[in-house]
DNA sequence: TCAACTGTCACGGCGCGTAATAGTTC
DNA sequence: CGAACTATTACGCGCCGTGACAGTTG
């Protein structure tokens, strides 16, 4: 038998829980003494520790309640729908979370970032200092075809690639004190080449043409610092770094 | 001017709403006449506008006090922060639906079902039927080799990989309403599919051989019944038409 | 006797929904 | 005059945390 206190300690939960399980019949004590004290035995622990399994994944005590009480209640069912319920919030924490983003990507005052980088990555200056008359070609070709790409998506698609570019930027930011360098901020580089295939194939050269123009064009220095001051240097570090891994 | 039953029309939100934000000052009415009623002009809209946007993110109706009582806030940094506050609840919410993928796995009384199919998978009767002497070399090289990938998992990637088995069941149940030959279901056999690389290569015969099992071998019957009754017929055909699909 | 325990209220928190009651406007 | 509006006040929800106050035990 144990009185409230030993077992909230053996279960780890405190002593008002117990008080309130008793209220609302969740789980009453084995016996009450005459003083009123509450006394449990191990079967309430048992009751208790399954209480304490259903609660971790998040069902309401009532729920729990109509389980524990039912022994031929269909459990299995029970899980799926609850299994149903995680799914749906998870949906929707996610769609909250492109609308942070489009938010942020907002403020930073760029919806079309991407675009801007699509043809900055053609740009002729950026041409000029990779094999002249190849990427002249090359770009040429390749622009048509980016902006063909592009405009083949449904507008609900490129939405949801701009939100995905503004994400990038943003978990940029976050991870950035592990150092452009780092396994972190490297994962998400590769997301950001990935993210670029959206729109034409970027080679090495290209990359390499865009962490330089991130860093040097005040275009593009100004909209990376408005996510964040250090983005513009952080950037340009982690795509030198990235495109050298790539070998 | 707005009364609080035109703002609220407007805006989509109750009266008592508007009440509330009263009440806590989050948003003041522009005027209150000698009879005690609110009146809001179209600033007040405006806010009450922004307010609602953010509200549409989760955040919390203090945080969004804050960011609109102070212009030179850092918005991003909010966001940002609050864009971290969401990733975490998805993740605790991804680990939950987890938890509860392996207690559903845990009522069938299956904890290494995988395993199962990995043997079944190379039984000597469903050997067999295809292409008997091939696949019997095949076979026992291949059992050995399963073994030892599944044996070069950590413990923390063979509990996931367990889970991960309990949840495509799980899916399947739920999508079953779609029929075997729906795009939900194809779907999940395709992970199905590619959750079977985790122990051995299967090829289509295998898959095959799989797909007869789950409806005529009384082990797996019962096993796939404690998911869902009609599970295994199910599961039967979904593989059929997935086998014949990938031709 | 005193510390440590036990009990029963009861408020608070988040974001309002939902009355209940009473006064005001069109 | 009555319908539709307005106001304030206050409980309820879900799950307890956190006292407050008082009796009980070892």
């Amino acid at each position: 038998m144990y009185t409230v206190k030993q077992l909230s300690d053996v279960a780890g939960v405190t002593v008002r829980t117990l008080h309130y399980y008793d209220q609302i019949d969740l789980l009453k004590p084995s016996t009450v003494g005459e003083n009123g004290y509450r006394y449990y035995g191990d079967e309430a622990l048992l009751r208790l520790q399954q209480i304490l399994f259903f609660r971790e994944m998040d069902l309401g005590l009532l729920q729990i309640k109509d389980i524990l009480d039912a022994p031929d209640f269909d459990l299995m069912a029970a899980l799926r729908a609850h299994r149903h319920v995680l799914r749906d919030r998870i949906n929707r924490l996610e769609s909250l979370i492109q609308t942070v983003d489009s938010t942020i990507l907002h403020l930073a005052g760029e919806v079309n970032l991407p675009q801007k980088q699509l043809f900055a990555g053609f740009s002729e200056e950026q041409q000029a200092k990779y094999e002249p008359e190849a990427i002249q070609q090359y770009g040429e070709a390749s622009v048509r075809q980016s902006t063909k790409r592009w405009n083949s998506y449904t507008a609900q698609q490129k939405a949801n690639i701009q939100a995905e570019g503004g994400a990038i930027y943003t978990e940029l930011v976050e991870a950035m004190p592990t150092g452009p360098d780092s396994a972190t901020v490297q994962a998400i580089m590769a997301r950001w080449h990935q993210h670029l295939r959206y729109f034409y194939e970027p080679t090495p050269d290209i990359l390499r043409g865009l962490g330089q123009l991130y860093s040097q064009s005040p275009d593009f220095i100004a909209t990376f610092q408005r996510f964040h001051p250090d983005l513009p240097d952080l950037l340009a570090q982690a795509v030198r770094h990235y495109v050298d891994s790539l070998a």
